[in-house]
RNA sequence: UGGGGUGUAGCCAAGCGGUAAGGCAACGGCCUUUGGAGCCGUCAUUCCCAGGUUCGAAUCCUGGCACCCCAGCCA
């Protein structure tokens, strides 16, 4: 996964101030935790992890590492019937890809099932939970709405012995799924829902993905939640914004029960336009073939923007630029966009390929030579050294750098204009050759052999360069053009599923790349000087590879024209 | 007249009573053998609105308005 052609470089610079880094060094100041800062990242196994995810990833790592804290992985798998192996596998490979160590501290909320269980007792003991006999239905019912209180339940006055043998018979699997549960006694006419007496666990026969068939009782999120980060130490717990309503919960299960005391601190989830970030709808698009998978190029999952072509550094500077705050926003990919090439552009190697090839011949030039010219391969950086790229009699160039009649201010070639061939000569347009469909065949050039790239009379200057590749020399490629997803730029709605873009991906078959990039593994990135940053695909075979477009270049040409 | 959260430029986002940081985008110019990159410059007389306090308010007070979240035995 690692890709020895980029070289070890860093976009990234001091991380931006915000209010959790605020609260933090406040904490650090007083004492608060005795100097400790330890937080989480907490996903649930339930789905791919996405770029929002990431922010977050960056968020709880990057404090750690900062402030010499540490931070756990830590797998929310409370919920047997949504939760999958293959899904902790891929977040646990996401997390190390984005650069991220949590050292021996891979936990699981499961490992407390038999502490939480504990705790549970506790509160039954304390008067404070009670085993409740209410459908699902009914305890709707009794709960009100959000402007009228709720009704006690009927069971709420059960026994400290009852419900102690109920819960304890509950485990046993004396009853039936979603018969019973075990809520927490705390105030039905409390104005925030949360509070009025919420299900602590409920009865499931499901079988975990490791705890295999041990529990027919599950906690809910509110109550493992508190309590894993207090048996862990955690110092700052964040999370996202709809938590914050959950606050005094969290707080409420850790005053009663007495225990360490974490601090939950809550911040804005990422929302990028042109892209849904739900794991919702993430899954619908794979369940439904709208992609090839979780890993879809055109995915904004970890995975995902990790086969386009994207690096952990870009996705880095991406969160930092972004920043942390509590207020809801949305990004632009855009951005996560020129992060990427901000990147890339100061590593990737250079290459020469030609996506949409036209054949050009230098009538003037001989036959049957070869000159291997001299090329560099990141201007950027001298120590990346250069390479030799083949020249000859015939060649392809961009379809688009060639037109018979230019528009104004085009400056490529056509009739009777000279460009330059980038590492190699100045040419110049004579005539061109068509089909019998009247499709351009053929462009006829002629070349000026003093103006060798590095020669001493190579000076003269033309309006612009453009990209070649010898056509004898050639290695024939596929090429896979990603567009956004979505065509909207806020794909929200029922009907979320229209604004897909059906032209989100372009297959390009018949590509001519330079000779150099035959060897490309998969995850190799370049830039294809003019066209973009392109990355090697997984689908790749020795004598037939395949490269994924993970950017274009910033393209003016393109604005003059959409003028 | 349920509770909670948030409003600073096109998009992010600092700002914590002393006179609106920074990034991205945009727009000019320079430079350029990538219409890339780089460099230089421009870009909020005003911070959701209205009052008030103060020598001084984006920051404090009062009253509005807008948007988001919550009625899973999901997380």
């Amino acid at each position: 996964m690692k890709n020895d052609i980029i070289q070890e470089t860093n976009v990234e610079v001091a991380p931006r101030k915000n209010f959790i880094r605020e609260i933090i060094e406040d904490d650090l100041k007083t004492n608060k935790y005795g100097g400790r800062v330890h937080t989480r990242f907490p996903p649930e196994p339930n789905g791919y992890l996405h770029i929002g995810h990431a922010k977050s990833i960056c968020l709880n790592f990057g404090v750690a590492r900062d402030y010499n804290g540490k931070c756990n992985l830590r797998f929310d798998d409370t919920n047997p019937t949504k939760e999958e192996q293959e899904y902790v596998e891929s977040i646990k490979e996401d997390v190390k890809w984005l650069g991220y160590d949590w050292e021996e501290r891979e936990f699981y909320a499961s490992d407390y099932f038999e502490k939480l269980y504990e705790f549970a007792v506790q509160l039954i003991k304390k008067g404070k939970a009670f085993v409740c006999d209410l459908s699902g239905d009914q305890v709707r019912q009794y709960r009100g709405t959000l402007t009228e209180p709720g009704k006690n339940s009927p069971y709420r006055d059960r026994t400290v012995e009852e419900n102690l043998d109920l819960f304890e018979r509950m485990r046993k699997g004396e009853f039936p799924d979603g018969s019973k549960t075990l809520r927490a006694k705390i105030d039905m006419a409390a104005p925030n829902i949360n509070m009025r007496d919420p299900v602590m666990y409920r009865i499931l026969r499901a079988t975990h993905h490791r705890t295999g068939d041990k529990w027919c009782i599950y906690p809910t999120y509110d109550w493992a939640h508190g309590q894993s980060d207090s048996i862990e130490n955690i110092t700052h717990s964040l999370c996202t914004l709809e938590f914050v309503d959950h606050r005094p919960l969290y707080d409420w299960y850790l005053e009663q029960l007495g225990v360490y005391r974490s601090q939950q601190i809550e911040f804005a989830k990422l929302n990028l336009t042109y892209t849904v970030l739900s794991k919702r709808n993430l899954l619908q698009l794979v369940e439904e073939g709208s992609v090839s998978g979780w890993n879809d190029p055109r995915m904004p999952t970890i995975s995902g923007l990790r086969r386009r072509g994207y690096t952990p550094e870009s996705i880095r500077l991406f969160a930092d630029r972004i920043g942390i705050a509590r207020s809801e926003s949305t990004a632009e990919v855009t951005q996560l966009e020129d992060c990427l090439r901000e990147d890339l552009n100061r590593r990737a190697l250079r290459a020469m390929a030609v996506l949409r090839p036209v054949k050009v011949v230098i009538e003037n030039y001989p036959d049957d030579q070869v000159e291997e010219l001299e090329a560099v391969n990141n201007p950027e950086d001298a120590s990346m050294g250069s390479r030799k790229v083949p020249f000859s009699k015939v060649l392809y160039i961009e379809q688009d750098d060639f037109r018979e009649v230019p528009p104004k201010k085009y400056w490529r070639l056509f009739p009777g204009n000279e460009v330059r061939l980038r590492y190699a000569y100045i040419i110049k347009c004579e005539s061109v050759v068509k089909n019998s469909k009247g499709e351009i065949s053929e462009i006829r050039c002629t070349y000026d052999p003093a103006t060798k790239s590095g020669s001493s009379e190579s000076q003269r200057k033309v309006k612009s360069t453009i990209h070649w590749v010898s056509a004898k020399h050639a290695v024939d490629t596929e090429v896979r053009l990603y567009d956004r997803l979505f065509t909207e730029e806020f794909p929200a709605g029922e009907n979320w599923r229209q604004y897909l873009n059906r032209n989100s991906l372009e297959v390009l078959k018949n590509c001519k790349l330079e000779p150099s990039l035959s060897k490309a593994k998969p995850g190799d990135k370049y830039q294809f000087e003019r066209m973009g940053y392109f990355c090697a695909d997984e689908d790749s075979k020795p004598n037939a590879l395949i490269f994924n477009r993970a950017v274009t270049l910033r393209d003016t040409w393109a604005k003059i024209e959409k003028k």
